[in-house]
RNA sequence: GUCCCUGUCGUCUAGUGGUCUAGGACUCUGCCCUUUCACGGCAGCAACACGGGUUCGAACCCCGUCGGGGAUACCA
């Protein structure tokens, strides 16, 4: 393999919904590998072991592939650099890291949260930069073994120069200078033996050959922890190319959050939004063809981008936008035999069916009561009365408090089942010493519209943890919604009452 | 707080010193088409963040201010 291949990546970590920035900086990198007869490569960066999971990576996959935005390389199909999951590489990086501290690069670090925390508020008062004070790195390197060999708890940190500039390059924004001095001591080695992102980012690119990073601007700052790395390893950096993030609807534009904004692809899918739409959509952002024409497929948007010419202001995923692009997706692009199967394929095919008709049978005294009575089930957000948004002795306000609670609370479910949407609907009503019949009433006209319908826990796992997020939240907002510092008291109570459980 | 990035209509953008009294698209408004709605057609509202330079000339180059975002974790 010549060193001029291009060969680049997208590397999610698996910690929760497939999200729509990840398909974004996936279109931009296989449009990029595409371009330049070079490879797209997918690597799961599951080193947070608490927060990854096996079913958001399947989701990933699964959200990816739906989009259309297929790679060369990885877990599932496997490739010359396997393996493709960060987990399955542990004794790669702790080899590396072996080296960097027989070379002196870094050095085990036994500073306990505490002194962290305090060292960080102390500094932060002092109008300070907060990085680590390296303390240890001054720990004699044998005493430093024999500590780490009597079993005491470390993590491992690289060393960063104490002074001088760092250059750095990013395509798009060209050269960028930054303090040696402003740059932390990163911690790449975890006390639980995993690395961080930024230790098994810089050596699996480097093993997997990656010749251009394309990825979120958020990680600008840590280029010259990167930088440094390469440096260490004796390597040749990669390309750098961050891309703008993509922002809520919001007065100022903030990174775009699923507490804002649907952010999950699986939403998206499940509210009837068409794969091509959304590609276009995304590609839409920082580039349009020089005829003006905003609609195209994946195959014109690889031949004519330019990655140079992409704009650098944050861009907002502007919704009403792309339903616009979906629409003229259905109207142009589909005749009404492939609209129909379109549909069946979306949610009116047996598969989907099947699950609704048991939980209707029961509910239905004549067959055309069917359309009524499950509607919601095909809906994205179901029209609410906020009449109907009651809960005995509680005002509008607690009761979106309370809707408030549970999305919080389903938020942390790792499976949405009827049966775990129930645990967490039966823990609030106990905590809340409220009646379960009571509490469910403004959910069922909160997810179905409607104040009797299909049993609430089958019809909320049915519909998915997206389109349940959504239409809680909408009840929430008919309900005045929540102001910061409203939100702020509630996540306390919430915490006083499901941490100590 | 500290560091870094960024700044054209509400939003996505075109624009790389004169062709800009700034173009297109979404949204919104009005009109036309039409059995309703939608689509389609036409028209309209609406932007170069601000202040200094450089230049014959600046949305475009430089400096400052302000706004926005990101990073500041044993998360990525």
């Amino acid at each position: 393999m010549t060193s001029s291949a291009v060969r680049v990546r997208v590397a999610p970590s698996p910690t929760g919904d497939p999200h729509v920035g990840t398909a974004y900086q996936a279109l931009f990198n296989l449009a990029f590998a595409r371009q330049r007869e070079g490879k797209f490569i997918l690597r799961i960066e599951d080193t947070d072991r608490a927060r990854s999971t096996s079913e958001s990576e399947h989701m990933i996959l699964d959200s990816l592939n739906w989009l259309g935005l297929g790679w060369d390389e990885g877990p599932d199909v496997g490739g010359p650099h396997a393996p493709y999951r960060q987990s399955e590489r542990l004794p790669i990086y702790r080899e590396h890291v072996d080296r960097l501290l027989a070379d002196g690069h870094a050095y085990r670090c036994f500073c306990t949260k505490e002194r962290l925390d305090a060292m960080r508020a102390d500094h932060r008062e002092k109008k300070e930069f907060t990085g680590y004070d390296r303390k240890c790195r001054e720990i004699p390197v044998d005493e430093s073994a024999s500590r780490a060999e009597a079993g005491e708890i470390f993590v491992v940190r690289m060393k960063i120069p104490l002074e001088g500039d760092c250059v750095m390059r990013d395509v798009l924004r060209g050269e960028i200078r930054k303090d040696w001095a402003s740059v932390d001591d990163q911690v790449i080695l975890k006390s639980d033996g995993f690395p961080t992102y930024h230790l098994a980012n810089v050596v699996d690119d480097h093993l997997m050959e990656i010749s251009h990073v394309i990825r979120g601007e958020e990680w600008i700052s840590s280029v010259p922890k990167h930088l440094k790395l390469y440096e260490y390893f004796g390597w040749e950096p990669p390309v750098f190319c961050h891309l703008p993030l993509l922002r809520n609807n919001d007065a100022n534009k903030s990174k775009l959050s699923k507490r804002k904004n649907p952010t999950s692809i699986e939403y998206y899918r499940r509210a009837g939004f068409l794969p091509e739409a959304l590609v276009n959509f995304m590609g839409m952002i920082g580039w349009t063809r020089a005829e003006g024409e905003e609609k195209f497929t994946l195959e014109q948007f690889i031949e004519h981008f330019d990655i140079e010419s992409l704009s650098l202001g944050g861009t907002v995923f502007d919704v009403e936008k792309l339903r616009w692009l979906n629409a003229r997706y259905i109207r142009e692009d589909y005749d009404a035999a492939s609209l129909l199967k379109l549909l069946q394929g979306w949610a009116l095919g047996p598969e989907y069916l099947e699950k609704i008709v048991p939980l209707a049978q029961p509910r239905l005294e004549t067959l055309s009561d069917w359309g009524f009575l499950t509607a919601f089930f095909f809906a994205d957000c179901v029209p609410v009365r906020e009449e109907d948004l009651t809960l005995k002795g509680k005002e509008p306000s607690d009761v979106a408090g309370i809707l408030q609670m549970s999305v919080w609370r389903l938020e942390e479910l790792a499976s949405f089942d009827a049966e775990s949407i129930q645990g967490v609907l039966r823990s609030l009503s106990e905590k809340l010493d409220i009646k379960l019949r009571d509490l469910t009433r403004p959910f069922y006209v909160a997810i179905t519209g409607s104040k009797a319908s299909t049993p609430l826990f089958d019809s909320m796992e049915l519909l998915g943890r997206d389109l349940v997020r959504t239409r809680l939240r909408h009840a929430i907002e008919l309900l005045g919604g929540l102001s910061t510092k409203k939100t702020k008291a509630l996540e306390k109570d919430y915490r006083a009452l499901f941490t100590a459980s």
